[in-house]
RNA sequence: GACCCUAUCGUCCAGCGGUUAGGACACUGCCCUUUCACGGCGGUAACACGGGUUCGAAUCCCGUUAGGGUCGCCA
């Protein structure tokens, strides 16, 4: 699910199909079974306390790391591996690379931690008289205290990048910074140029610590970017989860249109736009106090609301000038309009562009609520 | 403990023998905006340490230290 979020496709596998299946190792045993036979005619098992151990050489095993580089290691004082338990199932090292030569797997891609396996790895390929594979050894994500990062770590689950509302492409970017770069100082950068610039040699080596304040920008820098379609495609999600009755789709876009610039994260879109589509809305407190309590907020009020009620057209631009218009008439400072406006028609004092806001909203619920915070402050 | 990997601002990346050591996030000053953001212009901030090699090292070599990883009848 993950994968498929980030827009990661895979060529085959459960679920999917393919020529190399079954994908379930419970189902592929008889594979285990024959290279396990032929590591046994060679003599290169042995039982021990019911379990079967695979003889290392005991010879010095170069590793050659697309990532890494060439790497030796002495393999003299290794134990030999176990591969097979007595119950018969099997260990991991050893399914890995039967897996991976019945698979045809050309390129094994992985984290570090399994750099010091490797050799254990080629080992059995050597004996099964098979030619390895190339090896990639990927640098680890840290979090940000240096420890590795596992599943349960803040920012290691995708389901809490779709919880909070990232852009997967968003999410997909920042990944791909870790560890490697354009080079030219580019933070934002699309999948098909990364496609086109990645190479594994040039992936860096150095365990790499997550910031999630870094991934939170690239994802405010999406939306920046994104057009009003697949905003809304992204948000309606959340704003139906809050059960806001938005209506249909074009009654939401305007709306969405004016508050899209100050949208970080898709869970916060309801709370922006929650006002819009209900009378029902409280006051914010603090507010409240800092400007509807304000002396001669409400005659201000009082004046505004005639002044809009006067206008022969309802738009951003019209507002603008009759508010100022009007703010020049009683000798006060725009602001003394400004914020009481705010507040009567949208509850609070953080919001979009207020005359847009206004448009939006529309003439008759505008005045409607310019008179109700007039009767409830008076 | 043994073995492997790594080491540039707090974080992510640039740098690959000669740079005022660059960009981004975060933090911060100013501008824009009478909201909140965006944006623009600045600022604070790094080559872990010690030896070499070299006319000259962040760049190459060795050591130390630190961090990570592997040493399973886990995957």
């Amino acid at each position: 699910d993950g994968l498929k979020w980030l827009g990661l496709e895979w060529d085959e596998g459960p679920l999917k199909g393919g020529d190399r299946g079954p994908y379930f190792q419970s189902q592929r045993n008889a594979f285990y079974e024959k290279h396990f036979k032929t590591l046994q005619d060679k003599g290169l098992v042995y039982e021990d306390n019911g379990s079967f151990r695979f003889r290392s050489p005991r010879q010095p095993v170069t590793v050659v790391d697309m990532v890494c580089g060439t790497i030796t290691f002495d393999r003299a004082l290794e134990p030999d591996m176990t591969i097979r338990r007595p119950d018969g199932s099997w260990i991991f090292h050893f399914v890995n690379v039967v897996d991976d030569i019945e698979m045809g797997i050309t390129h094994v891609i992985r984290g570090e931690d399994h750099l010091s396996n490797t050799p254990k790895h080629v080992e059995i390929y050597n004996a099964l008289g098979i030619k390895p594979p190339n090896f990639a050894h990927i640098p680890l994500i840290l979090n940000r205290d240096g420890s590795k990062m596992s599943k349960r770590d803040d920012g290691a689950s995708i389901a809490s990048y779709v919880e909070q509302g990232y852009s997967p492409e968003a999410v997909r970017n920042y990944l791909c910074l870790l560890g490697w770069s354009p080079k030219d100082n580019r933070e934002v950068i699309g999948i098909d140029e990364v496609i086109s610039l990645f190479d594994l040699e040039k992936i860096n080596r150095r365990n790499a610590a997550f910031d999630l304040d870094k991934c939170f920008w690239i994802n405010g820098q999406y939306i920046h970017n994104m057009s009003m379609e697949q905003f809304a495609d992204l948000s309606i999600p959340f704003i139906e989860k809050a059960g806001i009755p938005f209506g249909s789709r074009e009654q939401l876009i305007p709306v969405l249109a004016i508050v899209k610039e100050k949208i970080k994260l898709f869970c916060d879109v309801p709370e922006w736009i929650s006002y819009f589509f209900t009378e029902d809305f409280a006051y914010d407190e603090a507010s409240v106090e800092k400007t509807l309590r304000k002396a001669g907020a409400m005659n201000n009020l009082t004046a505004l609301r005639q002044a809009f009620s006067e206008v022969s057209s309802w738009d951003a631009a019209t507002l603008e000038a009759k508010l100022k218009e009007t703010a020049v008439a009683r000798g006060v400072k725009t602001g003394e309009l400004i914020h009481p406006a705010r507040i009567a028609s949208s509850g609070r004092s953080i919001g979009p562009s207020l005359y847009h806001m206004l448009e939006v909203l529309g003439k008759d619920r505008v005045l409607a609520r310019f008179d109700r915070t007039l009767t409830q402050f008076a």
